[in-house]
RNA sequence: GGCCCGUUCGUCUAUCGGCUAGGACGCCAGGUUUUCAUCCUGGUAAGAGGGGUUCGAUUCCCCUACGGGCUACCA
């Protein structure tokens, strides 16, 4: 029988989730969905320093609006909790001792001073300084220091860190579901701090502690912590435990020049980095998100798939009940990818489109204090008239002002190409055909206006062209017969006529 | 510096030894819309370099170059 996958995203609550990080999420709710297991959430905030004021809550948030909530975490589904780390802070001791029992972790006395002179010292040398088989003997810890030292050192209250100790000699080989196999040799690894001296275990022994308690199967994270997949590997031997499956992703990187993609590389370019908007609690800095720039769930998780990852199809639009079905780690790609926000404005247009003509009427009429008044039915219509050509909700008010507001000016290039000599004249009879008509209908004002202009062998254009821009102010938009129906009889001889006293 | 990972159009990517190297975004052109946008059609554009292995390498191996990550009592 095959056991039940289990995942986890394991977050700092340091600030916002940043989006390389919804994209560590989003892979591993996928995969964790598509092979029917569960999808945990833990917060790893051992580093007491760089705790963030709401940044956890933050974090649920985000996967909630990204529709990829968790199954077990802080708050929700504790079978095995609490889910973050800093309450769990008791149990990790126990282990650490556990590993110096078993001698494969020690004791170290050795200050922050004397490590960084050693460096310094090295560095000088042009050696490197590895605190590891090589040195540790020559260190202050319970490897060089005599069982009656330590004792004396740790009653008297000196603070301490436990050690890894690093085997030495043997050559370890890792599994990489994404990379394949990778060789290393344990002698170039160092002792890795497991236990800090303010009683907080590092990441590496928490990680390796909470993974291994709560039945993690499957290690799905960046691939930033490829370089200590070594140690996670020792560790688990050290224990005695099973190892869980890895898979490390590839980095996303800036849409252009060098590195990885940060925060700053948003405000530069004028796209956002965050899912969700955020304050920074001391700094009141705002960084923008995904959401309150106007885009859908949707895109970001559909445009995050496939930063990556791809089907292997030429398939591009994945409902997140696709993407699930579809999803595959071994076909991750181990290259990193560039943030392109040009193609997520793109999805963005495409589930534009997806929407309902009266959910988007709804979200728009709250966007803008000028449509509190106006039926939202018709905004739906309006909507469905103009909304193929809007990527956000936020374009979409320059696209219809004109249905809600009489147009207050002209553009100077379109006056020039649709005012002509007997513009006046036309305007004015067609002001007497709209006049005439009682069955006010989009079909009627083209049967009635289209024969006219047919009859008189007149251009469309000569028409037409004048009609727009005494409708809407400029040459844009969709049918004027659609537009002079939604406005109404009275609205529409009004706009024909203040372009008449314009001319 | 050391260690590790990577390298196909500008970008995201397909190809798991047989390639006229496919798709998408972007860009350009044409068509539709007698407007603008959408939409449709077409075009542009790629295997880092050098060695092997092989009848045949984008694909496998090695070297170099370049890119990235890690190198904390941060995660």
């Amino acid at each position: 029988m095959t056991k039940n996958v289990r995942v986890r995203f394991a977050p700092s609550p340091t600030g916002p989730l940043h989006i390389g990080g919804v994209r560590t999420a989003l892979f591993n709710y996928l995969f964790a969905k598509k092979h029917g297991g569960d999808f945990v959430l833990r917060i790893e905030d051992t580093d007491q320093n760089r705790y963030v004021e709401g940044a956890e809550k933050y974090i649920i948030d985000a996967l909630n609006w990204c529709g990829i909530p968790f199954d077990e975490g802080p708050g929700k589904n504790e079978k095995f909790g609490p889910y973050r780390q800093s309450e769990r802070k008791a149990l990790y001791k126990q282990y650490a001792e556990q590993l110096i029992a078993s001698g494969n972790a020690y004791y170290a006395f050795d200050t922050a001073e004397d490590l960084d002179f050693h460096r310094k010292d090295h560095e000088a040398k042009g050696k490197t300084f590895i605190y590891n088989w090589h040195n540790r003997e020559k260190l202050s810890n319970s490897l060089s220091l005599s069982s009656e030292e330590v004792k004396a050192k740790l009653n008297a209250g000196e603070d301490y860190v436990i050690r890894f100790k690093t085997p030495k000699d043997e050559t370890l080989y890792l599994k990489d579901i994404i990379r394949g196999d990778i060789k290393i040799d344990t002698n170039i690894l160092d002792d890795k701090v497991l236990f800090k001296s303010d009683g907080m275990p590092t990441y590496h022994l928490a990680n390796i502690v909470d993974d291994h308690l709560m039945q993690i199967t499957h290690v799905i994270r960046g691939e930033e912590w490829l370089p200590s997949l070594p140690l996670h590997i020792a560790l688990y031997q050290s224990f005695g435990w099973n190892v869980p499956e890895f898979a490390h992703l590839p980095l996303i990187l800036k849409p252009t020049g060098k590195g990885k993609l940060s925060k700053r590389d948003g405000d530069k370019l004028g796209f956002p980095v965050f899912p969700l908007q955020w304050e920074d609690p001391k700094s009141h800095e705002i960084s923008r998100g995904y959401k309150e720039d106007g885009y859908f769930p949707e895109s970001v998780v559909n445009f995050l798939a496939f930063l990556g990852w791809n089907p292997g199809t030429e398939q591009e639009i994945f409902s997140l009940q696709e993407l699930i079905e579809a999803f595959n780690l071994s076909k991750v790609n181990k290259a990193g990818a560039r943030f392109d926000p040009d193609k997520i404005k793109w999805f963005n247009h495409h589930y534009m489109q997806e929407q309902s003509n009266i959910d988007l009427a709804n979200a728009f009429k709250e966007q803008y204090a000028q449509l509190s008044d106006i039926d939202v039915n018709y905004i739906e219509m309006v909507v469905g008239l103009v909304k193929e050509r809007a990527t956000f909700i936020s374009d979409l008010w320059d696209l219809s002002f004109y249905f809600f507001q009489t147009p207050k000016s002209y553009d100077e290039k379109a006056s020039k190409k649709a005012l002509k000599e007997d513009t006046k004249d036309i305007l004015n009879t067609i002001k007497d055909i709209i006049n005439n008509i009682d069955d006010f209908t989009t079909q009627t004002l083209q049967t009635n206006i289209k024969g006219w202009i047919t009859k008189n062998e007149i251009g469309f254009g000569k028409v037409m062209m004048p009609l727009r821009l005494a409708l809407v102010g400029a040459l844009q938009g969709p049918d004027v017969f659609d537009i002079m129906f939604m406005i109404g009889k009275v609205e529409t001889l009004k706009r024909i006529e203040n372009l008449i006293e314009t001319i």
